[in-house]
DNA sequence: TTATGTGTAACCGAAATGGATACAGATAAT
DNA sequence: ATTATCTGTATCCATTTCGGTTACACATAA
């Protein structure tokens, strides 16, 4: 997969970590080690799925819309992903094949469902617990 | 993602359907509707993963290697899928960062755990399952 | 009024994806 | 034995995706 997921909840940590603080793209794309386009790009998704909002104009930045703790990584997933699919199917198959004219319709139920099994297990994890896991972390070190 | 996955799905699921007659890939390309190279590719996979033979020469093809009760998407996963994991990490983010610096083991634990969801659920479909299902739907139509 | 920062468009190179051709080698059929 | 068939693999190609880069209009704070 691309890399998108894992900036995108990147991104929430590290506002999460700034304590109400707005970020600047600039400043992420330090964090995340990129370029500032590409943050822009991820926050205007994550803006639209209604996790972050945008204090336009000097000393604003980016902020969470919402508690970190009540945002999961499904929210995260449902915003990056557009198309929300681990799998995808091949373009047309023969209809003239006993398995090709049915193929699609069985598979698509099964990938349905792994794919819900993943999303079951994203929505178990939120922004406030991996800022947890870091705090943490960096206590020990 | 890309369509690997399902192709290889399609291909075995015809082998069962075939019932130990072997299939040439021109045959698996016409019902899969691509081209026979790319079902060769696969199968080399799918052989190497102990899922399939060949039959050389003459009449040949590929056969399945185990009945197809005892092939789950799992298998068929971890044949085609060489990485075996839905998430990208982005690389090297700001060790300087109290956030950058911890947030790939941070969030790799929590990827981890949802691509054992979804294997977990791969695992619970055959393609004998598949290939029952594509029956029931050619009965009644 | 000026500096700052977002949102978005445009363009680029690299990589991945699947399609197409080609051919050596193995095997079955005759 | 000879011939036809089929695999396994290499090579090349066009298209798409990915992330990086530059640029700039617009909104807002200082």
């Amino acid at each position: 997969m691309n890399t998108r997921f894992a900036v995108a909840t990147h991104i929430l940590t590290f506002l999460a970590y700034q304590g109400g603080q707005p970020a600047t793209s600039e400043l992420i794309a330090a964090s995340v080690n990129t370029n500032p386009t590409f943050i822009r790009r991820l926050l205007t998704q994550l803006a639209k799925a209604g996790l972050t909002t945008s204090q336009l104009g000097a000393g604003g930045g980016a902020l969470l819309a919402h508690p970190a703790s009540r945002i999961s990584l499904l929210d995260v997933y449902r915003a990056i992903d557009e198309q929300q699919q681990v799998f995808a199917l091949h373009d047309a198959p023969n209809p003239q094949c006993p398995v090709g004219r049915n193929i699609d319709a069985v598979l698509k139920g099964r990938m349905l469902e792994a794919e819900r099994a993943l999303q079951a297990q994203l929505a178990k994890t939120s922004i406030a617990d991996l800022a947890a896991d870091i705090a943490e972390r960096n206590k020990v070190a």
